[in-house]
DNA sequence: AGCACGCCGACT
DNA sequence: GTCGGCGTGCTC
């Protein structure tokens, strides 16, 4: 068009928190290099460079001056446009920036910020003179290999040292490091090989002469031999170190010892680091006849519709359907993303599905480092369904695998789909990967199956109006019945004064027989910490956080006081604050006192905790787990982490300590909540021939809720509550979008969201709800406020969140409004 | 988000 | 006189 012929643009989406993309020029002699989706470095502001992604490449000169792509980082793209449309979608709907969502998406090697590295290019030789500060900075480079903009900017002294950097590098003088080829460091593993020069008959002879009197070594010389086929082929090949200590009896030193003779040969070898199963396969198991029908269904259903929910109950055999599912996709060519909720990522399942699938199934989530991640996203990125090597064809992940650059997706399974923690909460984009999962299968023309044993009403909804398919799977695997559910009445037991501790006398009992009988237990009690707060006996004094607005939950185990919310901690206090009396009380009870009670009660037994504390030391989660399930502990004590996604064989006591926390929760999902996990935790019990026993201390026996559980009744559950959503404008028939104001100062807070509220009432009138202060009002010195949008499904999405988006912005461009902090959360859970 | 610019108070 | 507090505005 009208831009001078030799210069194109190209709009760049930088990891900002802003509105749009940015337009950056380059040269047409560079249009080669330079094309959707690959990574640039760009200077933005006056000094920051980003990596960024070219998202579009056009001709239309913008009216302000544009400044050059610096650098392109990659030879081909690293995502795909299907990517971007998925950034496209999540921005949009979760009212994100586009670079907000970028941030989630790229594992950070591939996302290097400015504080990126500049090195020296060795074998640059100048062609004219440079200026004395290029030559200074030059010879910095060179003696310190690398060094950061900011790093350069001190040492020169100089106000910017930017525009000496610009100038090296267009010259060739110096570069910015690419951090992803600097970061993926590949990984070694001693591998052990016989010195070649023992081929020679008459040497090894001597050899074993020589070894003679070095019994062990001799053998496993020989072993040696044999193993690599020394003698019969031409190429010497090797083992690795770890499989000979590993599977024979052979040590440390006895290798040591021959390398040290140079008989054998020890070598570092590049191995793929990403960790894959051996290839003895495990057979796929056969389905049986429920499952084979629901199979069945459920490819019916996908003949109609994208998206199915697989409603089976706990221990009917999921992940056996999923399994032959995911085979047919796999030998089609296509890739498999199989999404599980955080927590259950470390366990079972995994396994499972690697022993069947082997090296076609990779897993992928947060706790990686960034090299591995980067590594599997490689592998997705060139995944070639022609190819023989498919690594990395199933993905099994957290919601972050959502972000992969999958080109040709077949199915995608969202495993325990009821789960909360496929909503991102903490730094935007706050984004539900269940939904996603299923705009990303419309994306790829590809089908999503929901599966869970306790259905989110949402998804049960849309299924139940035709939106979803629905398949249903009533029956238990392996002769596995359904659990007896009791009810303990906690009224009943004070009243008689027959509490132990925290224990009604039934619950205590039946923890005493499954022990006697060599069975394990499993305690859930939904708060961590030894008590939730303490109080002075004299005054009624309660140690508050000084950030936030919540008491201080004793923990017992680190012997301080902590706030769940900032993390804040003190020490335990030995006496009031207020009156100084030392009669300072624990109150209420967590997942700690049940741990402390039951070492009281049960001293034979080996008791071991689960929750976030216990899980946050090092291998604390796999090691809990698996000591659990070899049955080295008897008993577990956890908090929700122990419902999720967790089989064990040889439970058969669940106890709940307490369904009053959860049937009370001053929320309206709390009913659908509590039915959730009280079923998920009761699904742990059973074993094969023998029905488990599920134990509810509560107050309320008589809870309709309650009810629901036992019989197992999850259609009544939702029939009974779905009238009261709509009545009370709730989803699933309505939508709603949480905006959360913050402030250091509370009646700036205050003003603020009654400002905002007020105009967003001009045009949503009585859909806005609110402003008010939320449960927990001070997180972190900061007031919150929150105001709730409810929106008619029929309500075009798009237009609401614009007028709304633009009301936001009236309220903080009035006075005193500035440095309000505004959050938006739509679909809030 | 960062970062610079600018306008006010309390310091060597 | 200046250092530094943070309120304000801008970034292709």
């Amino acid at each position: 068009m009208e831009a001078a012929s030799n210069i194109l643009f190209a709009d760049i989406i930088l990891p900002l928190p802003l509105n749009g993309t940015f337009t950056y020029h380059f040269l047409k002699e560079d249009e080669k290099s330079i094309s959707i989706g690959k990574r640039v470095i760009v200077q933005f502001g006056k000094r920051k460079l980003y990596t960024g992604i070219v998202q579009t490449i056009h001709t239309n000169k913008p009216e302000y001056d544009t400044k050059p792509i610096e650098t392109v980082l990659d030879e081909s793209p690293i995502i795909h446009e299907i990517q971007l449309k998925l950034w496209d979608w999540l921005a949009d709907y979760y009212s994100a920036t586009v670079g907000e969502v970028m941030k989630a998406a790229l594992p950070s090697g591939l996302k290097l910020e400015s504080q990126s590295n500049i090195t020296a290019n060795l074998n640059w030789e100048a062609s004219a003179k440079l200026s004395d500060i290029e030559e200074t900075l030059l010879s910095f480079l060179k003696t310190e290999n690398s060094a950061t903009i900011s790093k350069l900017n001190s040492v020169s002294k100089r106000r910017n040292i930017y525009p000496v950097v610009k100038s090296l590098i267009s010259k060739g003088a110096i570069s910015i490091e690419e951090k992803l080829s600097k970061k993926v460091k590949s990984k070694t593993k001693p591998y052990l090989s016989i010195h070649p020069k023992y081929k020679d008959g008459q040497l090894l002879e001597v050899l074993f002469s020589e070894l003679k009197r070095a019994n062990k070594q001799l053998e496993l010389l020989m072993y040696l031999i044999d193993e690599t086929n020394f003698l019969k082929q031409d190429e010497v090949s090797s083992l690795p170190k770890k499989k000979i200590i590993k599977s024979t009896k052979f040590t440390d030193a006895n290798i040591k010892a021959l390398v040290d003779k140079d008989v054998l040969i020890l070598e570092q070898r590049e191995v793929d680091r990403l960790d894959y199963q051996s290839n003895n396969l495990q057979e796929k198991k056969e389905l049986n006849h429920f499952q084979q029908i629901a199979f069945n269904e459920i490819h019916k259903k996908f003949l109609e519709k994208n998206t199915v929910l697989l409603h089976g109950v706990t221990a009917s055999g999921k992940t056996e359907i999923y399994i032959k599912l995911i085979d047919e996709q796999l030998k089609a060519g296509k890739q498999v993303l199989y999404l599980l909720p955080e927590i259950a990522l470390t366990t079972q399942i995994i396994s499972r599905l690697k022993k069947v699938f082997g090296e076609q199934a990779m897993v992928y989530h947060s706790r990686f480092s960034d090299a591995e991640r980067i590594e599997i996203w490689n592998k997705v990125l060139h995944f070639n369904k022609d190819d023989s090597d498919n690594k990395c064809q199933l993905i099994v992940g957290a919601r972050s695998s959502l972000f992969l650059p999958f080109s040709n997706l077949g199915l995608i399974i969202v495993d325990e789909e009821h789960e909360t923690s496929y909503k991102q909460f903490d730094p935007a984009p706050r984004y539900n990967a269940r939904d996603a999962a299923i705009v990303l299968g419309h994306l790829h023309a590809a089908n999503t199956l929901l599966g869970t044993a306790t259905p989110s009403f949402e998804s049960y909804f849309n299924a139940k109006n035709g939106k979803y398919g629905m398949v249903e799977l009533k029956t238990r695997h392996h002769e596995i019945e359904l659990p007896e559910i009791t009810f303990a009445s906690l009224t009943d037991a004070y009243k008689r004064k027959s509490m132990l501790a925290n224990f009604t006398p039934i619950l205590y009992e039946a923890v005493e027989n499954a022990l006697q009988n060599n069975e394990q237990v499993i305690l859930f009690q939904n708060r961590r910490g030894f008590s939730p707060f303490i109080q002075c006996k004299n005054c009624g004094w309660i140690p508050k956080c000084k950030h936030c607005d919540v008491s201080l939950t004793y923990h017992k185990f680190a012997n301080n006081l902590q706030c769940h919310y900032c993390g804040y901690s003190q020490q335990m206090p030995n006496h009031c604050d207020e009156c100084n009396s030392t009669d300072v009380q624990t109150k209420g009870f967590g997942t700690e006192k049940i741990e402390d009670d039951l070492k009281l009660f049960f001293p034979d037994a080996k008791v071991e905790r689960l929750d976030m504390d216990a899980a946050k030391r090092k291998h604390g989660f796999e090691g809990i787990i698996e000591r659990f399930s070899e049955g080295e502990t008897q008993i577990l004590v956890g908090t929700q982490m122990i419902t999720k996604g967790l089989d064990f064989e040889n439970v058969s006591v669940v106890g709940i300590l307490n369904a009053d926390n959860l049937l009370n929760f001053p929320d309206f999902r709390s009913y659908e909540r509590a039915y959730q996990l009280i079923a998920q935790v009761s699904g742990r019990a059973g074993r094969k021939h023998k029905q488990g026993k599920v134990i509810i201390q509560t107050t309320q026996p008589e809870h309709i809720v309650l009810s629901f559980v036992k019989n197992n009744d999850y259609e009544t559950l939702f029939n009974s509550l779905i009238g009261e959503r709509k009545l009370f404008k709730y989803p699933p028939y309505f939508r709603l979008i949480n905006i959360t104001l913050k402030h250091k100062n509370r009646d700036r807070a205050i003003l603020a969201s009654k400002q905002l509220a007020s105009e967003l009432r001009k045009t949503f009138g009585n859909r806005v709800l609110g402003p008010e202060f939320p449960l927990i009002s001070r997180i972190q010195q900061y007031y919150h406020l929150t105001i709730r949008l409810k929106f008619e499904k029929n309500i075009a999405p798009t237009e609401a969140k614009s007028y709304l988006l633009n009301a936001i912005q009236k309220v903080k461009s009035m006075e005193q409004n500035t440095s309000i902090i505004v959050q938006i959360d739509v679909d809030p859970i």
